[in-house]
DNA sequence: CCGAAACAGCACTAAACTAGTGCCGATTAA
DNA sequence: TTAATCGGCACTAGTTTAGTGCTGTTTCGG
């Protein structure tokens, strides 16, 4: 089905926490990293699930993190070099539309009907336009949508 | 995972199979219909899951069928009125993107943090793009790509 | 009138993927 | 030294996907 994981979800919703903390610092001073725990506690979410996504995200070099007490995320690159493309790649794969419809991975020989299949580029023409679209969507696009701070940490329910 | 499923792709290929009939059918004429069994012959793919998804495109109203001998399929619209996004919203539903991210389900509460959510939106439009993009690419333009039906018929290997 | 061809509907299995949890080790600030 | 925190492995339960079987119903053709 042509939907994202809640892996993807909450790791989008832990990027744009992120990416705030990021615009709040002052300018020229180094971004305070953010817990996993700090987070989850924010959202109605299972940690352990975001923790998995921030994971996934660091391994990718979307995220950077710091180890120990004290330590945690921040984003590794400016949000707006981050794109939704890029976050939906770390976390669950380029691989899209039907199998045969390899991305990149010209040796595999996708499927049997090769020559007979006339699906298949049309499709691959999709899976690029989707990409497109993903690719301009910018971190900072998705977070600086308007957001009070101080509405934000405190929830109304 | 952003991925269409296998019943999605029998389905286009049967679908862009019935174009071709209806494109070689003489202006004026009856389009012939074609049984779901002659349409797997000319495919390696399961006969029973290309059957099943002719069903739920017949259910659509995307392709009328023949029942009986010599009953069969063929498109319920001109190709050019049929998009990939009727096509897909017929074999696989709508829904998209993240679970929180209803397209029309008003009546939904969708998820628990609403009002803290900052990702809800943002997908939305996401979503949105794809169906729209999804909604400029006919079955005919899908069709239509040079196909010679004499090499269709022969193919290369 | 009968039988074969074809659509239609229901139900079932096996494999893959998703969501979520548990546990323990490694690292580091305090 | 201790507690916080990231990192890695493994496991369960539920859902989805892929594929198959069987039976009923309609209709053409002989």
């Amino acid at each position: 089905m042509l939907k994202l994981t809640k892996r993807t979800e909450y790791g989008l919703i832990a990027l744009v926490h992120l990416a705030d903390k990021a615009a709040e610092a002052p300018a020229g001073s180094e971004v305070e990293v953010v817990s996993a725990r700090a987070i989850g506690d924010q959202f109605p979410v299972p940690k352990r699930l975001l923790a998995e996504a921030l994971k996934a995200l660091q391994a990718d070099g979307i995220v950077e993190s710091t180890r120990g007490a004290q330590g945690g995320y921040r984003l590794a690159k400016p949000a707006s070099e981050i794109s939704l493309r890029d976050v939906v790649g770390a976390l669950e794969g380029n691989p899209m539309l039907t199998t045969c419809d390899g991305p990149a991975n010209g040796e595999e020989h996708s499927c049997e009907m090769e020559s007979v299949c006339r699906i298949k580029s049309p499709l691959a023409r999709v899976r690029m336009g989707i990409w497109a679209l993903l690719d301009g969507v910018t971190l900072e696009s998705i977070a600086s949508r308007s957001i009070d701070p101080a509405e934000f940490v405190s929830p109304a329910h």
